[in-house]
DNA sequence: CGTCGATATATGCATATGCATCTAAATCGG
DNA sequence: CCGATTTAGATGCATATGCATATATCGACG
């Protein structure tokens, strides 16, 4: 039964294997770089997926879809942005428990900074590594994972 | 001179991103998961590595390449899994400094167990996001970026 | 309308993590 | 062989994180 001698369950867990070492050591090359000395990683993406947001305003839970954090250290992260006043919160007009989240305009100015650098340096890395056509299978092929695990419920 | 309307730096940054999301989207629901309950995702991480050893020992640096831990967060990780009787360690031979590491037999019971379970996870996960086809093109195209960034220096 | 379960966020507390630094051993240059 | 530099790991200390839980609002239903 099986095609060419593997599994489809061996073969899924080696693919996932392989891809989460690639994003280990893509992410310990970023992170060795400069731009990571003011924000964290998770802040980081805290500040992009903000400016990224069309209205400008995130609920507190949309973001927490997007990073690999627990809701209370979400919160508290962003807390400290806030603290920082690279975000400025507001009570959700539509739902009293809700809480609305944007950048300020030094977060987004920091966002833009570090973001600049941040391309750079993935650019850097993914450039000598494949091949355009090469990063768009990958960029396709990692789309499809998500949207199918993330569609679940 | 853009090929097709997006210049490589975006190109670059929008597969690394979709990267990076689609291996949080998966990551989350694998955490969910009755697996970690009993051990956190890197030490997993330490539990499995170890177990993939050929001469079961493996020194700390090496194991340090694999998982995105600080030197002293991994000391300490490990310290925690000794405690805990799931690894056992040895001053390397030829090395003063350096310490071997190695599973114990309750060690590598319990990334067995773990693991199968892990592994239905990840089938069930990545086995209807992705043809087979799909899911060796995946990896191949991970390996190809995993072994390029890592081969720098 | 009042009650009940679900949902959004915050907080107390124990633990994990990272940075800077320390110690010891290896390596290099004379 | 000796001193200087580098490398492997461990540790003090401040901070970040997660789990369990608290608080408040929402939505459904009788």
């Amino acid at each position: 039964m099986a095609t060419d001698g593997e599994s489809p369950v061996r073969l899924a867990a080696e693919t996932w294997e392989s891809l989460f070492r690639a994003q280990v050591a893509v992410m310990r090359k970023l992170q060795a770089g400069p731009a990571f000395r003011k924000v964290a990683l998770n802040e980081y993406d805290v500040l992009f997926t903000l400016s990224r947001c069309p209205s400008g305003w995130l609920r507190l839970n949309e973001l927490n879809d997007n990073v690999l954090l627990s809701q209370s250290s979400l919160s508290r992260l962003v807390e400290r942005l806030e603290k920082r006043g690279l975000v400025a919160r507001m009570p959700a007009p539509d739902d009293g428990r809700g809480v609305l989240l944007k950048l300020t305009e030094a977060g987004a100015e920091l966002q833009k900074d570090i973001g600049r650098e941040h391309v750079r340096d993935i650019s850097g890395l993914l450039g000598p590594a494949l091949t355009a056509a090469e990063q768009k299978e990958l960029k396709r092929l990692t789309e499809k994972l998500r949207h199918s695990v993330g569609a679940r419920h």
